[in-house]
DNA sequence: TCTATTTTTTTTATATTTTGAGAAATTAAT
DNA sequence: ATTAATTTCTCAAAATATAAAAAAAATAGA
């Protein structure tokens, strides 16, 4: 172990489901001697990455807090598209969570969600969630704007029940690429419907989707129409925004750049 | 610069109002040589606490979102606190702003807030933001269940403007104590007054606060006694729900210690 | 309070890792 | 196609991490 690795391995064992470690717990865990993990996690309680509560446990620390905060007052994506999150919402003809997500590595991360006050069931996607890149209509329209090796490099890592799954899958994601916008059924979320489209800029490297979800019981055909014209209306209004905020950075730079 | 300040330095230059950086940007402002940042980046790009942006600039990676994730569903303060707040807002007699805060270093740091759908201005109170100590309702109900020697080095890492000014505070501190309760007027926004309680939790090492942030316009004298009720009932009850989660969280670790 | 236990820090020599300068390769821009 | 910018690679020297054991400090129990 070794690098950041060192550090990165500790802070994995957190999770929703296990917030808390003690020395011990992490040094059997790791397999590693417990001075080395008193020494490495006193130095992250000092970086805030950890902090001690306690029993002689320890949790993550407030660091990702205050990160998380920058993160989400400057990230292009978040920026442009928080906004309209609440906006689509109230426009979509039922109740619906309206969803901004983005390709991180091999998977797929919802960052900014909002949900009707009277949408009653939970949704997997919520802000911060990974969620798997072949199922359901958030993860397609984003996919679905990769191509090539990529795309092949990508696809190769997911399991599929069958080769037929797989080639359907892409059939489906061409056929997608072309109507501009998916839809899926209870692929992540049963009793749930999916609708998306695709956002993306080139210039910052997003790859990402604007999606609403709805309750399967509320749909009607009827609905369908308005359900896209808000989805690609908004889905454009978000580019647009990415956009103008991308000029902004660049502007940014280059007086900060020329003055100091 | 060894260990994991490394890392730290170079994610301590990403800001609000700095968030994309390149790696010779980064290798000029810590004056280190660029090989040596290009090696260190591209570890913190895998491990995805940095990401890379267009243009060669880097910016904070999906790990802080993930990572803020588990936090605030599994902190046992923000469990116990987040839902509380929007409760207390509506019973509130004026529209509010209503912020779980805690002590972090020698910083309060804002780790839940819930803003009346109706309040207009803009506070400082903002979820991952770091607060003065000294300053506002908010703080002082954290610091003032501090005492002894803690209190004291916490204090002189403050800038007081003068001893006077220092003894005030201390004196205000007692009173507080006493009192069980903060108000302050002004000090950290305009036009702004704040009312706090304390919250702790010893077992768990929480020393935080929970505090209502009115407008000075909308305020009578009239309005107090149903303010300081609210913040008390809720006050005891986020105590109290801190208490059964953390029972919970030790039947969950004895089951897990038991079994494995 | 004193004692036993657990947690944390310190101390070592040794093994491993990081460093940084420059060269080479890749990528992007003209 | 050429040039410029970005990123990766190499390697020996320098710096740092490691782990085992011992010491110290903190905590819990009687």
């Amino acid at each position: 172990m070794s690098g950041f690795q060192r550090y990165k391995k500790i802070l994995d064992l957190f999770s929703e489901e296990r917030s808390s470690w003690t020395v011990l717990e992490i040094s059997k865990s790791l397999k590693s001697p417990s001075s080395t993990i008193y020494r490495i996690v006193r130095e992250m309680v000092m970086a805030e990455f950890l902090e001690s509560a306690s029993g002689s446990y320890f949790r993550l620390g407030p660091a990702f807090i205050k990160f998380n905060r920058i993160i989400k007052f400057s990230d292009p994506l978040v920026r442009a598209g928080q906004p309209f999150l609440k906006k689509l919402a109230n426009e979509n003809p039922i109740t619906s969570v309206n969803v901004l997500a983005r390709l991180y590595g091999n998977n797929v991360m919802c960052v900014a969600d909002y949900k009707s006050p009277s949408f009653k069931k939970n949704t997997s996607y919520q802000r911060g969630k990974l969620m798997p890149l072949i199922y359901g209509a958030t993860s397609r329209a984003i996919i679905m704007q990769i191509t090539g090796k990529r795309l092949e490099d990508l696809i190769n890592l997911e399991n599929f029940k069958s080769d037929e799954d797989k080639k359907n899958f892409l059939k489906d994601l061409k056929s997608d690429r072309k109507k501009g916008y998916c839809f899926t059924e209870g692929q992540v979320d049963k009793g749930l419907i999916g609708f998306a489209v695709s956002i993306s800029n080139k210039k910052l490297g997003i790859e990402a989707s604007l999606s609403s979800i709805f309750n399967l019981d509320d749909f009607l055909l009827e609905h369908e129409p308005l359900i896209y014209a808000n989805l690609t209306t908004y889905g454009l209004l978000v580019e647009k925004y990415i956009n103008e905020i991308f000029e902004d950075i660049q502007k940014y730079h280059h007086e900060t750049n020329s003055i100091g």
